[in-house]
DNA sequence: GCGCGCCACTTGAAGCGTCAAGTAAGCTGG
DNA sequence: CCAGCTTACTTGACGCTTCAAGTGGCGCGC
């Protein structure tokens, strides 16, 4: 079968667009690498806890929300406990579930990373583009995430 | 001095976008690993080699080309060598280029492996989306690109 | 014309992610 | 009531990327 290959216009949007892919998540790590010394991934699961209840959630839920699978997590869990942020303790009603605790250590972690790591996401791309853009990233995004995997927007 | 935190709207956009930024790369990736056993890094340089006259060009040139640094460049290319995809070669002018030369085994991966990968970047965004989303995205690519490195749109 | 520095690359070690195998808690059927 | 399955998580080994330290060709100054 002659495979559909990509038309001159289509080229002249996915070239851009793969270079954005590869180069912005690469900016956003060296900012919080070079202020904060914590990866990407690691700002996530700190900032995510400390938006939640009680600053605890069960490994899998944690992994969930930050699209990781439970095995990455795990092992960042463990340096982020070593490095006091994060304390992990078996949930007392169900021995199978190990709760994930932000420390008062990783609350202030954050607090002190979140807003360089804001300006860095503003200057990038929320600043760099109009109301009207922004809306339209937003439904683009939307739509490829459901292409990747139809069944997550159900949360 | 007080942060300028994300508006909720700006939020609403920013969230599905860090997530397709997440994820999107991930499902390349393993479309690639899973149908023609390379990663999409190895794919990129084994395209843009196949694009190019004499299929030939220096190591700093094809790092550039595939923003990645020589050194990762270095191992990628010594990782196709051993798989007969790629060979070095000294430049003749001047002794301290290396060219990266694909052979014709390089060749046939590509042919043998684009129409699968164009495939799915066809299912994943460009017929997820419209005509005029395509452009926006290309524009707001751009813009996003120029805002991580304002000097690299000189090519 | 040769020493010194620079440039293009290579290499080795350390860190992070993934995959597969392991462990331990709780449910389930007989 | 316990054997075996499932679920939630952990661990270890391997692969890829990065960072820092090499290596070697080439040009420039004197």
């Amino acid at each position: 079968m002659e495979p559909r290959w990509l038309s001159q216009d289509e080229q002249e949007s996915w070239l851009p667009f793969a270079a954005m892919l590869i180069k912005l998540p690469a900016a956003l790590d060296a900012q919080l690498q070079r202020d904060a010394d914590i990866t990407h991934f690691e700002y996530l699961v700190l900032a995510r806890l400390s938006m939640i209840r009680d600053r605890t959630l069960r490994m899998s839920e944690l992994a969930s929300v930050v699209s990781a699978s439970l095995s990455r997590l795990s092992h960042v869990v463990k340096r982020l406990e070593q490095r006091g942020w994060v304390r992990r303790a078996p949930c007392p009603e169900n021995g199978r579930f190990t709760n994930a605790i932000l420390t008062e250590a990783g609350w202030e972690k954050v607090v002190a990373t979140a807003p360089g790591h804001v300006e860095e996401v503003r200057r990038l791309v929320v600043d760099a583009l109009s109301e009207s853009e922004l809306r339209q990233l937003r439904e683009i995004s939307s739509r490829v995430l459901q292409r990747i995997d139809p069944d997550a927007g159900t949360w």
